[in-house]
DNA sequence: TGTACATCAGTGAACGCGCGTTCACTGATGTAC
DNA sequence: TGTACATCAGTGAACGCGCGTTCACTGATGTAC
Protein backbone atom coordinates (compact mmCIF):
# COMPACT_ATOMS: atom_id res chain seq x y z
CA UNK A 1 0.00 0.00 0.00
CA UNK A 2 1.64 3.38 -0.84
CA UNK A 3 1.89 6.01 1.82
CA UNK A 4 2.43 9.65 1.31
CA UNK A 5 5.97 10.00 3.31
CA UNK A 6 5.49 12.96 5.64
CA UNK A 7 9.35 12.28 6.10
CA UNK A 8 9.82 14.13 2.44
CA UNK A 9 10.56 18.08 2.60
CA UNK A 10 8.73 18.89 -0.16
CA UNK A 11 5.23 17.79 -1.06
CA UNK A 12 4.86 16.19 -4.13
CA UNK A 13 2.29 14.62 -6.09
CA UNK A 14 1.95 10.97 -6.25
CA UNK A 15 2.44 9.40 -9.52
CA UNK A 16 -0.54 8.24 -11.49
CA UNK A 17 -3.77 9.79 -12.11
CA UNK A 18 -4.19 12.93 -10.15
CA UNK A 19 -7.99 13.50 -8.11
CA UNK A 20 -10.27 15.39 -10.01
CA UNK A 21 -10.89 18.45 -9.64
CA UNK A 22 -7.12 19.72 -9.25
CA UNK A 23 -6.67 21.04 -12.94
CA UNK A 24 -6.35 24.66 -11.54
CA UNK A 25 -2.45 23.81 -12.22
CA UNK A 26 -3.26 24.97 -15.78
CA UNK A 27 -4.17 28.18 -14.26
CA UNK A 28 -1.48 28.63 -11.41
CA UNK A 29 1.07 28.02 -14.82
CA UNK A 30 -0.96 31.18 -16.32
CA UNK A 31 -0.38 33.21 -13.80
CA UNK A 32 3.23 32.11 -12.81
CA UNK A 33 4.26 32.72 -16.12
CA UNK A 34 2.41 35.81 -16.72
CA UNK A 35 4.67 37.19 -13.26
CA UNK A 36 7.97 35.78 -14.58
CA UNK A 37 7.57 36.87 -18.65
CA UNK A 38 7.07 40.24 -17.10
CA UNK A 39 9.93 40.41 -14.56
CA UNK A 40 12.31 38.45 -16.23
CA UNK A 41 11.46 38.80 -19.75
CA UNK A 42 10.85 35.62 -22.59
CA UNK A 43 14.06 34.24 -22.68
CA UNK A 44 14.86 35.40 -19.25
CA UNK A 45 12.09 33.00 -17.35
CA UNK A 46 12.75 29.29 -17.60
CA UNK A 47 10.12 26.67 -17.73
CA UNK A 48 11.56 25.10 -14.12
CA UNK A 49 11.48 27.98 -12.36
CA UNK A 50 8.05 29.13 -13.60
CA UNK A 51 6.69 25.36 -13.06
CA UNK A 52 8.23 25.47 -9.30
CA UNK A 53 6.13 29.12 -8.55
CA UNK A 54 2.81 27.21 -9.51
CA UNK A 55 3.77 23.90 -7.73
CA UNK A 56 3.81 21.73 -11.00
CA UNK A 57 6.17 20.02 -12.79
CA UNK A 58 8.16 21.50 -15.67
CA UNK A 59 6.95 18.30 -17.78
CA UNK A 60 3.80 19.77 -17.23
CA UNK A 61 3.42 23.39 -18.82
CA UNK A 62 4.89 21.55 -22.47
CA UNK A 63 2.15 18.94 -21.62
CA UNK A 64 -0.35 21.49 -21.59
CA UNK A 65 0.82 24.20 -23.87
CA UNK A 66 3.39 22.14 -26.59
CA UNK A 67 6.57 24.44 -25.56
CA UNK A 68 7.47 27.38 -24.21
CA UNK A 69 6.10 29.68 -26.80
CA UNK A 70 2.69 28.20 -26.85
CA UNK A 71 2.58 28.80 -22.78
CA UNK A 72 3.49 32.73 -23.70
CA UNK A 73 0.77 32.70 -26.55
CA UNK A 74 -1.90 31.15 -23.30
CA UNK A 75 -0.79 33.96 -21.64
CA UNK A 76 -1.72 36.46 -24.07
CA UNK A 77 -5.07 34.77 -24.67
CA UNK A 78 -6.03 33.54 -21.19
CA UNK A 79 -4.53 37.13 -19.48
CA UNK A 80 -3.90 39.42 -21.73
CA UNK A 81 -6.76 39.15 -24.16
CA UNK A 82 -9.26 39.70 -21.21
CA UNK A 83 -7.72 42.97 -20.08
CA UNK A 84 -7.51 44.48 -23.25
CA UNK A 85 -10.96 43.70 -24.45
CA UNK A 86 -12.70 45.11 -21.45
CA UNK A 87 -10.01 48.74 -21.68
CA UNK A 88 -12.38 48.40 -25.21
CA UNK A 89 -15.49 48.19 -23.78
CA UNK A 90 -14.90 51.05 -21.07
CA UNK A 91 -13.96 53.12 -23.97
CA UNK A 92 -17.08 52.00 -26.54
CA UNK A 93 -19.40 51.85 -22.81
CA UNK A 94 -18.94 55.65 -21.87
CA UNK A 95 -21.06 57.22 -24.22
CA UNK A 96 -20.92 59.69 -27.91
CA UNK A 97 -19.11 62.81 -26.53
CA UNK A 98 -15.24 62.15 -27.37
CA UNK A 99 -13.90 63.89 -23.86
CA UNK A 100 -15.97 61.35 -22.09
CA UNK A 101 -14.90 58.69 -23.82
CA UNK A 102 -11.28 59.26 -23.34
CA UNK A 103 -11.41 60.26 -19.56
CA UNK A 104 -12.94 56.80 -19.51
CA UNK A 105 -10.00 54.82 -21.19
CA UNK A 106 -7.43 56.76 -19.10
CA UNK A 107 -9.15 55.65 -15.88
CA UNK A 108 -10.18 52.14 -17.03
CA UNK A 109 -6.19 51.61 -18.00
CA UNK A 110 -4.94 53.22 -15.16
CA UNK A 111 -6.79 51.25 -13.05
CA UNK A 112 -5.82 48.10 -15.03
CA UNK A 113 -2.25 48.81 -14.91
CA UNK A 114 -2.09 49.46 -11.18
CA UNK A 115 -3.83 46.16 -10.60
CA UNK A 116 -1.73 43.97 -12.88
CA UNK A 117 1.29 45.89 -13.02
CA UNK A 118 2.78 42.86 -14.69
CA UNK A 119 0.74 43.50 -18.01
CA UNK A 120 2.25 46.77 -19.42
CA UNK A 121 5.89 45.31 -18.16
CA UNK A 122 4.69 42.06 -20.30
CA UNK A 123 3.67 44.13 -23.13
CA UNK A 124 6.34 46.43 -23.39
CA UNK A 125 9.17 43.74 -23.18
CA UNK A 126 7.65 41.24 -26.14
CA UNK A 127 7.05 44.47 -28.13
CA UNK A 128 10.27 45.71 -27.65
CA UNK A 129 11.88 42.26 -28.52
CA UNK A 130 12.83 41.92 -32.36
CA UNK A 131 12.40 38.29 -32.66
CA UNK A 132 9.45 38.57 -29.83
CA UNK A 133 6.86 36.18 -30.54
CA UNK A 134 4.32 38.84 -29.64
CA UNK A 135 5.46 41.33 -31.64
CA UNK A 136 3.84 40.05 -34.93
CA UNK A 137 0.72 38.26 -32.60
CA UNK A 138 0.70 41.07 -30.11
CA UNK A 139 0.83 44.05 -32.02
CA UNK A 140 -1.96 43.09 -34.91
CA UNK A 141 -4.13 41.71 -32.38
CA UNK A 142 -4.33 44.21 -29.74
CA UNK A 143 -2.15 47.48 -30.23
CA UNK A 144 -3.62 47.91 -33.93
CA UNK A 145 -7.37 48.15 -32.76
CA UNK A 146 -6.77 49.48 -29.49
CA UNK A 147 -4.72 52.66 -31.15
CA UNK A 148 -7.29 52.88 -34.08
CA UNK A 149 -9.93 53.31 -31.52
CA UNK A 150 -8.21 56.26 -29.40
CA UNK A 151 -7.12 57.40 -33.07
CA UNK A 152 -10.95 57.58 -34.11
CA UNK A 153 -12.10 59.24 -30.72
CA UNK A 154 -9.55 61.93 -31.00
CA UNK A 155 -10.37 63.06 -34.50
CA UNK A 156 -14.17 62.69 -33.23
CA UNK A 157 -12.96 65.57 -30.81
CA UNK A 158 -11.48 67.44 -33.40
CA UNK A 159 -14.16 67.58 -35.56
CA UNK A 160 -16.05 68.82 -32.22
CA UNK A 161 -13.81 71.35 -31.94
CA UNK A 162 -12.91 70.28 -28.43
CA UNK A 163 -8.86 69.53 -29.73
CA UNK A 164 -6.76 71.25 -31.98
CA UNK A 165 -7.51 70.97 -35.45
CA UNK A 166 -3.86 70.90 -36.43
CA UNK A 167 -2.63 68.39 -34.05
CA UNK A 168 -1.74 65.29 -35.72
CA UNK A 169 -4.34 62.43 -34.28
CA UNK A 170 -1.63 60.21 -34.69
CA UNK A 171 1.06 62.34 -32.71
CA UNK A 172 -1.92 62.84 -30.36
CA UNK A 173 -2.73 58.98 -29.77
CA UNK A 174 0.76 58.36 -29.29
CA UNK A 175 1.09 60.82 -26.18
CA UNK A 176 -1.81 59.97 -24.21
CA UNK A 177 -0.73 56.24 -24.54
CA UNK A 178 2.76 57.56 -23.80
CA UNK A 179 1.74 59.24 -20.64
CA UNK A 180 -0.32 56.73 -19.26
CA UNK A 181 1.77 53.44 -20.10
CA UNK A 182 5.00 54.64 -19.06
CA UNK A 183 5.13 55.51 -15.06
CA UNK A 184 3.50 51.43 -14.95
CA UNK A 185 7.18 50.15 -16.89
CA UNK A 186 9.42 52.68 -15.33
CA UNK A 187 8.70 51.39 -11.67
CA UNK A 188 12.16 51.75 -10.18
CA UNK A 189 12.35 55.50 -11.45
CA UNK A 190 9.07 56.34 -10.48
CA UNK A 191 8.89 54.56 -7.21
CA UNK A 192 12.63 55.48 -6.54
CA UNK A 193 14.24 58.35 -7.77
CA UNK A 194 10.75 60.18 -7.68
CA UNK A 195 8.58 58.74 -4.78
CA UNK A 196 5.57 58.85 -6.55
CA UNK A 197 3.58 56.32 -5.12
CA UNK A 198 1.79 54.11 -8.32
CA UNK A 199 -0.93 51.80 -6.68
CA UNK A 200 -4.50 51.20 -6.98
CA UNK A 201 -5.02 53.52 -4.05
CA UNK A 202 -4.00 56.54 -6.03
CA UNK A 203 -4.85 54.92 -9.28
CA UNK A 204 -7.63 57.65 -9.82
CA UNK A 205 -5.53 60.82 -8.97
CA UNK A 206 -2.89 59.57 -11.41
CA UNK A 207 -5.69 59.13 -14.42
CA UNK A 208 -6.73 62.68 -13.61
CA UNK A 209 -3.38 64.03 -13.60
CA UNK A 210 -2.77 62.45 -17.18
CA UNK A 211 -6.40 63.52 -18.33
CA UNK A 212 -6.15 66.57 -17.44
CA UNK A 213 -2.37 67.46 -18.84
CA UNK A 214 -3.49 65.46 -21.59
CA UNK A 215 -6.57 67.79 -22.61
CA UNK A 216 -5.32 70.79 -21.37
CA UNK A 217 -2.19 70.46 -23.53
CA UNK A 218 -4.03 69.47 -26.44
CA UNK A 219 -7.32 71.46 -25.82
CA UNK A 220 -8.93 74.14 -28.65
CA UNK A 221 -7.88 77.19 -27.02
CA UNK A 222 -10.19 79.40 -29.62
CA UNK B 1 55.99 29.41 -43.60
CA UNK B 2 52.57 30.12 -42.25
CA UNK B 3 50.69 31.43 -45.13
CA UNK B 4 46.85 33.14 -45.02
CA UNK B 5 44.54 29.93 -46.46
CA UNK B 6 42.95 32.16 -49.38
CA UNK B 7 40.54 29.16 -49.79
CA UNK B 8 39.23 29.41 -46.29
CA UNK B 9 35.62 30.65 -46.48
CA UNK B 10 36.02 32.49 -43.42
CA UNK B 11 38.36 35.56 -43.22
CA UNK B 12 39.85 34.55 -39.71
CA UNK B 13 42.86 35.87 -38.09
CA UNK B 14 46.11 33.49 -37.24
CA UNK B 15 47.08 32.95 -34.22
CA UNK B 16 49.80 34.46 -32.06
CA UNK B 17 49.93 38.13 -31.08
CA UNK B 18 47.96 39.94 -34.08
CA UNK B 19 49.55 43.41 -35.66
CA UNK B 20 49.40 46.40 -33.63
CA UNK B 21 46.61 49.17 -34.24
CA UNK B 22 43.93 46.37 -34.42
CA UNK B 23 42.76 47.36 -30.83
CA UNK B 24 39.43 48.74 -32.11
CA UNK B 25 37.82 45.17 -31.50
CA UNK B 26 37.00 46.72 -28.01
CA UNK B 27 35.01 49.34 -29.71
CA UNK B 28 33.40 46.72 -32.08
CA UNK B 29 32.65 44.17 -29.34
CA UNK B 30 30.72 47.04 -26.96
CA UNK B 31 28.74 48.57 -30.07
CA UNK B 32 27.93 44.57 -31.00
CA UNK B 33 26.85 44.29 -27.27
CA UNK B 34 24.65 47.75 -26.79
CA UNK B 35 22.35 46.42 -29.82
CA UNK B 36 22.21 43.23 -28.84
CA UNK B 37 21.48 44.11 -25.27
CA UNK B 38 19.25 46.54 -26.51
CA UNK B 39 17.25 44.08 -29.19
CA UNK B 40 17.52 40.94 -27.31
CA UNK B 41 17.97 42.11 -23.92
CA UNK B 42 20.72 40.37 -21.39
CA UNK B 43 19.68 37.20 -21.29
CA UNK B 44 18.65 36.33 -24.67
CA UNK B 45 21.63 38.20 -26.30
CA UNK B 46 24.24 35.49 -26.17
CA UNK B 47 28.05 36.62 -26.32
CA UNK B 48 28.40 34.04 -29.16
CA UNK B 49 26.19 36.40 -31.01
CA UNK B 50 28.11 39.17 -30.38
CA UNK B 51 31.43 38.51 -30.95
CA UNK B 52 30.22 37.41 -34.64
CA UNK B 53 28.68 40.56 -35.19
CA UNK B 54 32.07 42.15 -33.55
CA UNK B 55 34.15 39.74 -35.95
CA UNK B 56 35.59 38.36 -33.16
CA UNK B 57 35.80 35.34 -30.83
CA UNK B 58 33.78 35.12 -28.17
CA UNK B 59 36.56 34.04 -25.80
CA UNK B 60 37.56 37.75 -25.87
CA UNK B 61 34.81 39.18 -24.54
CA UNK B 62 35.98 37.39 -21.05
CA UNK B 63 39.22 38.47 -21.68
CA UNK B 64 38.59 42.07 -22.07
CA UNK B 65 35.64 42.11 -19.82
CA UNK B 66 35.71 39.91 -17.32
CA UNK B 67 32.39 38.66 -17.99
CA UNK B 68 28.94 38.54 -19.46
CA UNK B 69 28.20 41.11 -16.98
CA UNK B 70 31.51 43.53 -17.19
CA UNK B 71 30.69 43.82 -20.87
CA UNK B 72 27.09 45.10 -19.98
CA UNK B 73 28.96 47.58 -17.42
CA UNK B 74 31.32 48.88 -19.80
CA UNK B 75 28.67 49.69 -22.02
CA UNK B 76 26.91 51.42 -19.83
CA UNK B 77 30.18 52.97 -18.73
CA UNK B 78 31.19 53.58 -22.64
CA UNK B 79 28.50 54.31 -24.42
CA UNK B 80 25.35 54.97 -22.27
CA UNK B 81 26.77 57.16 -19.33
CA UNK B 82 28.72 59.91 -22.37
CA UNK B 83 25.32 60.26 -24.21
CA UNK B 84 23.54 61.02 -20.70
CA UNK B 85 26.60 63.02 -19.98
CA UNK B 86 25.85 65.32 -22.73
CA UNK B 87 22.08 65.25 -21.86
CA UNK B 88 22.82 67.37 -18.43
CA UNK B 89 25.12 69.16 -20.01
CA UNK B 90 22.45 70.32 -22.72
CA UNK B 91 20.22 70.87 -19.88
CA UNK B 92 23.09 73.04 -18.06
CA UNK B 93 24.16 75.13 -21.44
CA UNK B 94 20.56 76.67 -21.79
CA UNK B 95 20.78 79.25 -19.44
CA UNK B 96 18.64 80.25 -16.33
CA UNK B 97 14.92 80.53 -17.60
CA UNK B 98 13.89 77.09 -16.70
CA UNK B 99 11.01 77.01 -19.97
CA UNK B 100 14.28 76.99 -22.30
CA UNK B 101 16.10 74.40 -19.89
CA UNK B 102 13.12 72.28 -20.06
CA UNK B 103 12.86 72.83 -24.26
CA UNK B 104 16.92 72.62 -24.28
CA UNK B 105 16.75 69.07 -22.63
CA UNK B 106 13.63 67.83 -24.71
CA UNK B 107 14.98 68.74 -28.02
CA UNK B 108 18.74 67.45 -26.83
CA UNK B 109 17.43 63.55 -25.88
CA UNK B 110 14.82 63.69 -28.69
CA UNK B 111 17.85 64.14 -31.22
CA UNK B 112 20.08 61.45 -29.05
CA UNK B 113 17.33 58.95 -29.14
CA UNK B 114 17.09 59.19 -33.02
CA UNK B 115 19.99 58.95 -33.63
CA UNK B 116 20.64 55.91 -30.75
CA UNK B 117 17.59 54.45 -30.44
CA UNK B 118 19.57 51.67 -28.66
CA UNK B 119 19.98 53.78 -25.78
CA UNK B 120 16.61 54.22 -24.74
CA UNK B 121 15.31 50.65 -25.30
CA UNK B 122 18.38 49.13 -23.44
CA UNK B 123 17.70 51.42 -20.37
CA UNK B 124 14.00 50.51 -20.27
CA UNK B 125 14.82 46.99 -20.62
CA UNK B 126 17.34 46.85 -17.97
CA UNK B 127 15.74 49.14 -15.63
CA UNK B 128 12.60 46.77 -16.18
CA UNK B 129 14.68 43.52 -15.07
CA UNK B 130 13.77 43.09 -11.51
CA UNK B 131 17.07 40.92 -11.38
CA UNK B 132 19.06 42.96 -14.23
CA UNK B 133 22.59 44.50 -13.22
CA UNK B 134 21.48 47.80 -14.54
CA UNK B 135 18.72 48.25 -11.71
CA UNK B 136 20.96 49.14 -9.34
CA UNK B 137 23.90 50.16 -11.46
CA UNK B 138 21.95 52.78 -13.93
CA UNK B 139 18.86 53.91 -11.71
CA UNK B 140 21.16 55.80 -8.84
CA UNK B 141 24.11 56.76 -11.24
CA UNK B 142 21.61 58.33 -14.32
CA UNK B 143 18.50 58.16 -13.90
CA UNK B 144 18.37 59.60 -10.12
CA UNK B 145 20.84 62.78 -11.22
CA UNK B 146 18.71 63.88 -13.93
CA UNK B 147 15.29 63.13 -12.85
CA UNK B 148 16.46 65.25 -9.81
CA UNK B 149 17.71 67.75 -12.31
CA UNK B 150 14.39 68.01 -14.29
CA UNK B 151 12.60 68.78 -10.99
CA UNK B 152 14.46 71.67 -9.61
CA UNK B 153 14.46 72.99 -13.16
CA UNK B 154 9.97 72.62 -12.72
CA UNK B 155 10.09 73.94 -9.17
CA UNK B 156 12.17 77.01 -10.25
CA UNK B 157 9.64 77.55 -13.44
CA UNK B 158 6.92 77.25 -10.40
CA UNK B 159 8.23 79.61 -8.84
CA UNK B 160 8.88 82.10 -11.65
CA UNK B 161 4.99 81.35 -12.53
CA UNK B 162 5.24 79.54 -15.73
CA UNK B 163 3.73 75.79 -14.28
CA UNK B 164 0.67 76.01 -12.26
CA UNK B 165 2.08 75.52 -8.86
CA UNK B 166 -0.56 72.70 -7.62
CA UNK B 167 1.30 70.24 -10.16
CA UNK B 168 3.05 67.47 -8.27
CA UNK B 169 6.48 68.36 -9.07
CA UNK B 170 7.10 64.75 -9.40
CA UNK B 171 4.28 63.75 -11.44
CA UNK B 172 4.81 66.75 -13.47
CA UNK B 173 8.87 65.39 -14.48
CA UNK B 174 7.39 61.81 -14.89
CA UNK B 175 5.12 62.90 -17.46
CA UNK B 176 7.43 64.79 -19.25
CA UNK B 177 9.53 61.47 -19.50
CA UNK B 178 7.07 59.30 -20.51
CA UNK B 179 6.31 61.65 -23.30
CA UNK B 180 9.77 61.71 -24.56
CA UNK B 181 10.74 58.01 -23.75
CA UNK B 182 7.97 55.70 -24.76
CA UNK B 183 7.80 56.74 -28.20
CA UNK B 184 11.36 55.57 -29.20
CA UNK B 185 10.73 51.78 -27.01
CA UNK B 186 7.09 51.54 -28.47
CA UNK B 187 8.62 51.15 -31.82
CA UNK B 188 6.51 48.60 -33.33
CA UNK B 189 3.35 50.52 -31.68
CA UNK B 190 4.51 53.61 -33.41
CA UNK B 191 5.76 53.18 -36.74
CA UNK B 192 3.60 50.67 -37.03
CA UNK B 193 0.00 50.96 -36.27
CA UNK B 194 0.45 54.81 -35.77
CA UNK B 195 2.53 54.55 -39.18
CA UNK B 196 4.49 57.98 -37.45
CA UNK B 197 8.29 58.38 -38.55
CA UNK B 198 10.25 58.66 -35.50
CA UNK B 199 14.05 59.70 -37.02
CA UNK B 200 16.55 62.07 -37.00
CA UNK B 201 14.94 64.08 -39.52
CA UNK B 202 11.43 64.51 -38.06
CA UNK B 203 13.34 64.68 -34.20
CA UNK B 204 12.87 68.69 -34.01
CA UNK B 205 8.98 68.78 -35.36
CA UNK B 206 8.95 65.48 -32.30
CA UNK B 207 10.63 67.68 -30.05
CA UNK B 208 8.43 70.85 -30.86
CA UNK B 209 5.34 68.54 -30.46
CA UNK B 210 6.07 67.09 -27.05
CA UNK B 211 7.42 70.35 -25.45
CA UNK B 212 4.50 72.32 -26.53
CA UNK B 213 2.06 69.34 -24.99
CA UNK B 214 3.90 69.55 -21.99
CA UNK B 215 3.61 73.10 -21.36
CA UNK B 216 0.47 73.73 -22.68
CA UNK B 217 -0.65 70.84 -20.61
CA UNK B 218 1.01 71.93 -17.60
CA UNK B 219 1.33 76.02 -17.52
CA UNK B 220 0.02 78.73 -15.33
CA UNK B 221 -3.29 80.19 -16.73
CA UNK B 222 -3.22 82.80 -14.25
C1' DT C 1 -23.19 -3.61 -5.32
C1' DG C 2 -18.59 -5.50 -6.60
C1' DT C 3 -14.98 -6.46 -9.72
C1' DA C 4 -11.99 -5.93 -13.98
C1' DC C 5 -10.04 -2.97 -16.90
C1' DA C 6 -9.20 0.81 -20.42
C1' DT C 7 -8.23 5.59 -20.05
C1' DC C 8 -5.32 9.38 -19.58
C1' DA C 9 -3.54 13.36 -16.45
C1' DG C 10 0.63 13.96 -14.80
C1' DT C 11 5.55 12.26 -13.63
C1' DG C 12 10.57 11.81 -13.33
C1' DA C 13 14.50 10.82 -15.47
C1' DA C 14 17.00 11.44 -19.33
C1' DC C 15 18.05 13.77 -23.94
C1' DG C 16 20.89 16.95 -26.78
C1' DC C 17 21.98 21.72 -27.15
C1' DG C 18 23.79 26.18 -26.56
C1' DC C 19 25.31 28.89 -23.06
C1' DG C 20 29.23 31.51 -20.30
C1' DT C 21 33.68 30.59 -18.99
C1' DT C 22 38.42 28.63 -18.74
C1' DC C 23 43.08 27.61 -20.08
C1' DA C 24 47.03 25.67 -22.38
C1' DC C 25 48.86 27.35 -26.23
C1' DT C 26 50.42 30.41 -30.36
C1' DG C 27 53.41 33.49 -32.67
C1' DA C 28 54.01 38.60 -34.03
C1' DT C 29 55.84 42.22 -31.43
C1' DG C 30 59.21 44.90 -28.94
C1' DT C 31 63.52 44.79 -26.48
C1' DA C 32 68.32 43.53 -25.19
C1' DC C 33 72.64 42.81 -26.70
C1' DT D 1 72.23 46.11 -38.32
C1' DG D 2 71.15 41.28 -36.94
C1' DT D 3 69.87 37.77 -33.77
C1' DA D 4 67.70 35.68 -29.50
C1' DC D 5 64.18 35.87 -26.58
C1' DA D 6 60.54 37.36 -23.15
C1' DT D 7 56.08 39.30 -23.52
C1' DC D 8 51.32 39.08 -24.04
C1' DA D 9 47.04 39.84 -27.19
C1' DG D 10 44.19 36.75 -28.79
C1' DT D 11 42.78 31.72 -29.89
C1' DG D 12 40.30 27.30 -30.15
C1' DA D 13 38.88 23.54 -27.97
C1' DA D 14 36.95 21.89 -24.08
C1' DC D 15 34.40 22.40 -19.51
C1' DG D 16 30.16 21.92 -16.68
C1' DC D 17 25.62 23.73 -16.36
C1' DG D 18 20.92 24.74 -17.00
C1' DC D 19 17.87 24.98 -20.53
C1' DG D 20 13.50 23.21 -23.29
C1' DT D 21 11.75 19.02 -24.55
C1' DT D 22 10.67 14.00 -24.76
C1' DC D 23 8.86 9.58 -23.38
C1' DA D 24 8.18 5.25 -21.06
C1' DC D 25 5.70 4.75 -17.23
C1' DT D 26 2.24 5.22 -13.16
C1' DG D 27 -2.02 4.52 -10.87
C1' DA D 28 -6.57 7.01 -9.58
C1' DT D 29 -10.55 7.55 -12.24
C1' DG D 30 -14.66 6.33 -14.73
C1' DT D 31 -17.00 2.69 -17.16
C1' DA D 32 -18.75 -1.98 -18.38
C1' DC D 33 -20.66 -5.90 -16.82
Amino acid sequence: MPKSSAANKKIRRLPGRPAAGTLDQREALLDAAKLAFARHGFAGASLRSIAQDAHVTAALASYYFGDKAGLLAAVVDHRVAPLAHSLGAALMAAGEDPVVQLRAFVQAYTLTASRNPWLPQLIVREVLNEDGALRETFAPRFAGGMTAMLRQVIERAQRVGAIRDDLDPARAVMSLVSLCIFPFIATPLVSGALAIEVSENTAASLAAHHFSLFMTGVEDAR
